[in-house]
RNA sequence: CGCGGGGUGGAGAAGUGGUAUCUCGUCGGGCUCAUAACCCGAAGAUCGGGGGUUCGAAGCCCCCCCCCGCUACCA
């Protein structure tokens, strides 16, 4: 098949962990996922040993900053994007063998291992330096959260690292007049003591690494070099925080209040979501397969597809992590260090940078709810921003939508299928006597597969789906050239060649296409009735793949499916729409921040969930209670527990709202419960029912109040 | 400021020394099986600007301009 032999190791491909404080927007699926999920499926149907991690990036202090801004548990907050991101994947079609989160028990264990295991074998340093302390938030705080006067221009809002108005690079010491952006008080510098990976020490190994890394992208080694040429400096992997993996309180020197830096904790997070994979197949120790040196010699291919703004943590500190890590236990398997960064440009949106806080963003949701997945798939995987920076417009979208995916690909398909139902009995017709024109595009069918193969091998996404959609293109121009609708009448043995012809090559399209959209794909083999295709989003070699892309996927006399519309076009009036809501919302972004230049970002309203019917609701049984009792559960430390007055019983419940409420806040409140859900026992103690709270968009909490007697039927 | 990536017909891209290519758009023609679609042809780029090397430069060297990113204690 492929005109190169694929590799036989197994491969782990990671994309960037979103951090969780945001819903997902159109340039986080063009830089990291997007790509990946093109890759992954091409591999999946290639028959390469794949698994694809991925999770949510929960840790940091701008989480924990945010929480106290907004008066909630930071766990609320990374509760609340984790599902909105892990929804918004699946909307978009990002098939990842396992998505995960850093909140997680494995990832605090798999990190925490990982740092003792480096500190045992003194892989780190310890200095003391002083920081920059905020007395009434009482935290220590990065420079990017203090904000003062610039010296050099006088703008009275530069931040700590960087002036936003002049662009000048600042140190907090710089500002006139600085102040904590969480309290306002004056910052102090007080003295600290951290853990510090020694990059510097460590630079001619990671030199003679990357060296031999030469099929890496330019704007990757550039950068990388770049770093190399300053020099590289030790970096701290520990923070003064409360949100984050706590460093281990049994190592060595002063563990109270330090937690691990994310980008020490988010790489691995990468091979803590694997492990939890390795745990749902059944085998704890499958993840070895994919990130460890094999007893016979084995690297597995390690692939991270990422953004251009992280290209330091996963060429230069991660590597690091991971080598520390081996030389600490020389003795056990060696981690491998990565064999690909494809790191990508970014996505601007109608000419101009993405915003989230000026409201210059297509959420992922609400294209969804527009659009079907494929659509935007396709419009986002033909411009890619591979090699610099890519715009999407609307106005491309309905181009490429309309232009490549429905007239040239979808029509192709339907000109053959058409043609074939109503004068080929709706049957495959046999091959007979092919002519050259014939042997031509059937030569092309078979040097398809190996021509974009070597696109994807070789990151050349963009240039995947567009000879992609070349065969769909061929394909038309070798109908226009034997004219089956003439033949039909003065030499049916062409005309049924052609249509021969024409049908192989929309089979083969149907598995050629499935990478990038896979929705299309699948409705496509059902219209030409060609089951037993490998799935692009599960392991497995089973059925037709990549390989068997070729002139005789079908059988002369196959029984063809019901032709139809493969691809609809995208009215204008819906991209006009879409521009309309978009200007619309940074209008309004800009209104708000003129009157409260301090306002936070408009945050979405959550999705809305699934249609149900009727008979779907009615067995829910809501009813008003009055919370007579109220305390803390003895073992949890999430949970209180109610004694609940329905009228007709009192009922234990347990809630999850600790975090927000203290009990007697809500004493004697009328509340909505759904009294008829099942019985469930948490931490000990029964839970009869659940009591109902309101969750603003900021993550506010407020118990859903009712009037009328206790146990009176809402509905 | 320093470093890295990028700047090719109206738009998006390919092209690392030898007649500038592809897709969309525009214009003209053809076909009629098909989603007002498909096929063919044409116009349109002094390859960001300037200088240099060479028989010959988009490509190599020097200077400059523009866009994006990085400059670790945000992610």
């Amino acid at each position: 098949m492929s005109d190169r032999p694929l590799r036989s190791a197994p491969l782990l491909v990671t994309s960037a962990l979103p951090y969780a404080n945001g819903p997902l927007h159109l340039g986080h699926l063009a830089g990291a996922y997007l790509p990946a999920d093109l890759f992954v499926r091409y591999q999946r149907l290639a028959g390469r040993d794949v698994v694809w991690v991925c999770g949510s990036d929960e840790h940091g202090a701008a989480i924990e900053i945010r929480a106290r801004r907004e008066g909630v548990s930071p766990q609320s907050i990374v509760d609340r994007y984790h599902a909105e991101l892990a929804a918004a994947f699946e909307g978009f079609g990002i098939a990842f063998d396992v998505y995960g989160r850093t909140t997680s028990d494995t990832h605090r264990q798999t990190s925490q291992d990982l740092f003792r295991s480096i500190e045992a074998a003194h892989g780190f340093v310890r200095k003391t330096t002083t920081q920059l302390y905020d007395p009434e938030a009482g935290l220590f705080l990065a420079d990017r959260f203090v904000q003062g006067t610039c010296p050099v221009c006088g703008y009275d809002s530069a931040y700590g690292d960087q002036c936003e108005n002049c662009g000048s690079t600042l140190s907090p010491d710089d500002l006139v007049d600085p102040r904590s952006t969480l309290s306002g008080a004056t910052p102090e510098r007080r003295e600290t003591t951290h853990w510090y990976l020694p990059l510097g020490d460590l630079q001619p190994q990671l030199e003679g690494w990357i060296g031999t890394k030469t099929d890496w992208k330019p704007n990757v080694l550039g950068q990388v070099r770049s770093w190399f040429q300053a020099g590289l400096e030790d970096r701290s992997m520990t923070r003064d925080l409360d949100w984050g993996v706590p460093v281990p309180s049994d190592v060595e020197g002063e563990t109270e209040g330090k937690v691990l830096y994310v980008w020490f904790d988010a790489p691995i997070g990468y091979l803590s979501v694997t492990k939890e994979w390795a745990q749902a197949q059944g085998d704890e120790d499958l993840w070895r397969r994919y990130w460890q040196v094999h007893e016979d010699g084995t690297e597995p291919d390690l692939v991270h597809f990422i953004g251009k703004d992280n290209i330091v943590f996963h060429c230069l500190t991660f590597p690091a992590i991971l080598m520390t890590a081996n030389a600490a236990q020389p003795s056990l398997p060696q981690f491998v260090l990565p064999a690909q960064v494809p790191a990508n440009e970014f996505l601007n949106l109608e000419g101009q940078k993405l915003s989230t806080s000026r409201g210059w963003a297509v959420w992922a949701h609400e294209a969804l709810e527009a659009f079907d997945a494929d659509l935007l798939r396709y419009a986002l995987a033909v411009g890619l921003p591979e090699t610099k920076d890519a715009d999407f417009t609307w106005a491309d979208f309905q181009n490429r939508v309309n232009g490549e995916l429905a007239d040239v690909v979808g029509n192709f398909a339907n000109r053959a299928l058409t043609f074939a139902a109503r004068y080929c009995d709706g049957e495959v017709p046999r091959l007979d006597a092919p002519t050259d024109k014939d042997a031509a595009m059937l030569d092309a069918l078979a040097a398809a597969p190996g021509q974009v193969a070597a696109a994807y091998e070789a990151y050349r996404l963009r240039e995947a789906v567009a000879l992609t959609v070349d065969l769909a293109r061929k394909g038309n121009q070798y109908l226009q050239e034997t004219e089956p609708w003439k033949t039909r009448n003065s030499d049916e043995r062409a005309m049924r060649n052609s249509v021969h012809v024409a049908l192989q090559v929309t089979a083969g399209l149907s598995i050629l296409l499935e990478p990038v959209v896979p929705g299309v794909a699948s409705r496509l083999r059902e219209m030409l009735a060609l089951g037993a295709v490998r799935s692009s989003t599960e392991a497995g070699t089973d059925g037709l793949g990549w390989g068997d892309v070729g002139p005789e996927l079908l059988d002369a006399g196959h029984a063809l499916g019901e032709p139809g519309i493969l691809v609809r076009k995208v009215e204008d009036e819906e991209v006009e729409a879409q521009l309309q809501q978009l200007k619309d919302r940074a209008a309004a972004a800009d209104a708000a921040k003129a009157a409260d230049p301090d306002s936070e970002p408009e945050v979405p309203y959550a999705a809305l969930g699934d249609e149900i019917t009727f008979d779907q609701f009615t067995p829910l049984d809501f009813r008003v209670g009055e919370i007579v009792a109220a305390d803390l559960h003895p073992n949890a430390d999430k949970l209180l527990r109610f004694d609940v007055d329905l009228g007709f019983e009192t009922r234990q419940i347990l809630s999850g709202v600790r975090e927000f409420f203290a009990p007697e806040d809500l004493l004697g409140k009328r509340v909505v419960v759904v009294a008829n859900l099942a019985p469930r026992a948490i931490r000990g103690l029964e839970s009869n029912g659940m009591i109902l709270f309101a969750e603003d968009r900021d993550g506010t909490l407020r118990p859903v109040e009712a009037q009328g007697e206790p146990g009176a039927v809402v509905r």
